[in-house]
RNA sequence: GGCCCCUUCGUCUAGUGGUCCAGGACGUCAGGUUCUCAUCCUGAAGAUCGCGGGUUCGACUCCCGCAGGGGUCACCA
């Protein structure tokens, strides 16, 4: 069932009339404020009767990072959770940093999280295009009727004039305002130069589902570029319209547009329209917590982690809890449970840091949850070189071995590859071995003598196996930490591998025992 | 420099005036699980709730100031 946002829906959780109450406010209580006692004092107050409509609006300057995708992943969250749509639009009006390809790979990267969208980027909908460089001829349209409406005219300066005007308020340690230069007969915009916002300066106060509420004063709106000399749109003005146009409920996206919100709030008053929910959704901090995760500092794109064998569900979990939890005490989610749980009022207003071992854990847990059958499809593309030509039932086995040490599928080689191939004897193994160095080398052949006959009669099944194992131990009176280290060296060659018996039994008979006399031979 | 936002264990966080000399998780350390690695279990260390005032019988929670951090002041988004 689909959530719609209008004033009565029973919880009081939405509520009426935001816009017009919005600026000069500061000691008046708003009207229509929400009782739901006071949640953070976050409830958003919005009238609606729209079903919930979000969308993530990248621009194709390369990759996505986390601090990226978490973005997005929240906007969904809410798009999910409403029983809503999510759309995905491409915000390519900089020709300058546009990076080939980078459409394509944005859609990957959403994909292969499991980030789907309903109208947009590659398939379409009923407000497309979806490609802002294909719209020109709606910005237009919109920025005729603020020049009709004598909010808008064409910026006369030359960009070294523009500069000139800006060094000088650097100068006097003052910010940069546009309209302190504003011509006295604005200028009427014949195409060729930019086409700027005449702005109407007041403070405002606003509500932000995330930040609760935010203000600033008349210094925070500008005469902001509507339209670029190239004729491209600028940002702040053609996702206005196409928040518009596409009926997107919520505008949710990362803090560096905390400080633009006034101006867009001008541009509402000015077009004469409703804006939609504004969420801000804090940075997410680099490792060293100094600023927010940037490609710059070396931050990963989300498809590395593909690459490396995470689980698109694990990085969804870790991203959610970036900055966001359900009051409990729940750490691992599955994706079902986030679009149930997520409200944006639980949204932490700090910068969170990128903790890349939390990640590790996280992706471990995930992968301990997974059905062996599942894990096994999911995994096929790690194996070892060695694994290439075995058999399902065989390696399947296998992995049910290691399923518990997993952290990222990248590790399924120094995992396993002794399963696969007879690894070169390496008698370091026993010479560096805490306990076994303490013996001599020829106690050390007779006991691995012993076991190798005693393994011969077993027929290999685990419980064969185990018993013979400990039977061993009684009639040689070693330690299991002499014994078994013994002969897992021996069979393995591997600093380290899942339990003796469990490795033996999948090894199997001819293995294992051909990896014991070549053992044997070189002690 | 102006404006805006933020500030609880190393990290992610719980916490909406008394139940908090602050709870959970990651990480770290120690012990247990017949060997290694991992899992799992148990335990430990780890936060004078950024600092200073105030309000209150009582403040992590409310108010004020300060400091620190972040963001922004583009014909980038």
């Amino acid at each position: 069932m689909a959530w719609f946002l209008t004033a009565g829906t029973g919880h009081g959780q939405w509520l009426v009339g935001a816009t017009k109450s919005e600026h000069g406010n500061k000691d008046v209580p708003r009207q229509g404020t929400p009782l739901n006692s006071g949640v953070k004092h976050r409830i958003l107050a919005h009238k609606m009767t729209h079903p919930v409509r979000t969308r993530f609006a990248p621009s194709p300057t390369g990759y996505m990072h986390v601090g990226g995708v978490r973005t997005a992943l929240f906007a969904w969250l809410v798009a999910r959770h409403y029983g809503g749509q999510f759309i995905l639009r491409l915000e390519d009006t900089d020709k300058v940093r546009e990076v080939e390809g980078s459409g394509e790979h944005i859609m990957k990267s959403l994909r292969w999280l499991g980030i789907t969208w309903d109208e947009g980027l590659g398939i379409g909908g009923a407000h497309s295009p979806y490609i802002q460089s294909q719209r020109l001829g709606t910005y237009k349209e919109w920025a005729q009727k603020l020049i009709d409406k004598g909010r808008a005219y064409a910026d006369p300066y030359s960009p070294e004039e523009l500069d000139g005007f800006r060094d000088a308020a650097k100068a006097a340690k003052k910010p940069f305002l546009y309209r302190d230069h504003r011509p006295e007969n604005t200028p009427v915009w014949d195409g060729t130069q930019a086409l700027r916002f005449k702005s109407d300066p007041k403070a405002y106060t606003w509500d932000d589902a995330i930040m609760g509420k935010l203000s600033a004063g008349a210094e925070a709106v500008d005469d902001f570029i509507l339209i670029k000399s190239d004729g491209y749109p600028t940002y702040n003005f053609a996702h206005i319209i196409d928040d518009l146009l596409m009926e997107c409920t919520h505008v949710i996206r990362a803090q560096e547009f905390i400080a633009s919100v006034p101006k867009f709030l001008n541009l509402y008053e000015a077009l004469e329209i409703e804006r939609p929910i504004l969420a801000t959704v804090p940075p997410v901090m680099g490792p060293d917590g100094r600023k927010k995760l940037s490609k710059r500092d070396g931050a990963k794109d989300v498809l590395d982690y593909a690459k490396e064998g995470y689980l698109p569900e694990a990085l969804v979990n870790f991203m959610a809890s970036l900055g966001w939890n359900d009051g409990t005490e729940q750490e691992i989610f599955t994706v079902p449970e986030l679009i149930e749980k997520f409200s944006l009022e639980r949204v932490q207003r700090a910068g969170a840091r990128f903790d890349e071992k939390r990640l590790l854990w996280m992706n471990g847990a995930h992968i301990r949850m997974l059905p062996l059958d599942e894990l096994y499809q999911r995994v096929q593309n790690y194996w070892p070189e060695e694994a290439k030509t075995t058999n399902d039932a065989f390696k399947k086995q296998v992995l049910a071995l290691v399923q518990e040490r997993l952290k990222f599928f990248g590790e399924l080689p120094e995992l396993t590859r002794f399963f696969f191939v007879d690894l070169p004897v390496n008698l370091e193994l026993i010479t560096t071995n805490k306990q076994l160095a303490k013996i001599e080398q020829p106690i050390l052949r007779d006991l691995l003598q012993t076991a190798r006959d005693e393994l011969a009669a077993s027929d290999f099944s685990l419980d064969d196996l185990t018993n013979r194992l400990n039977g061993l131990l009684e009639r040689t009176g070693s330690k299991p930490a002499v014994l078994f280290s013994l002969v897992r060296i021996a069979t393995t060659q591997a600093p380290s591998s899942p339990g003796l018996a469990d490795s033996l039994t999948v090894l199997g008979k001819d293995t294992a025992l051909r990896r014991i006399d070549a053992t044997l031979a070189a002690l």
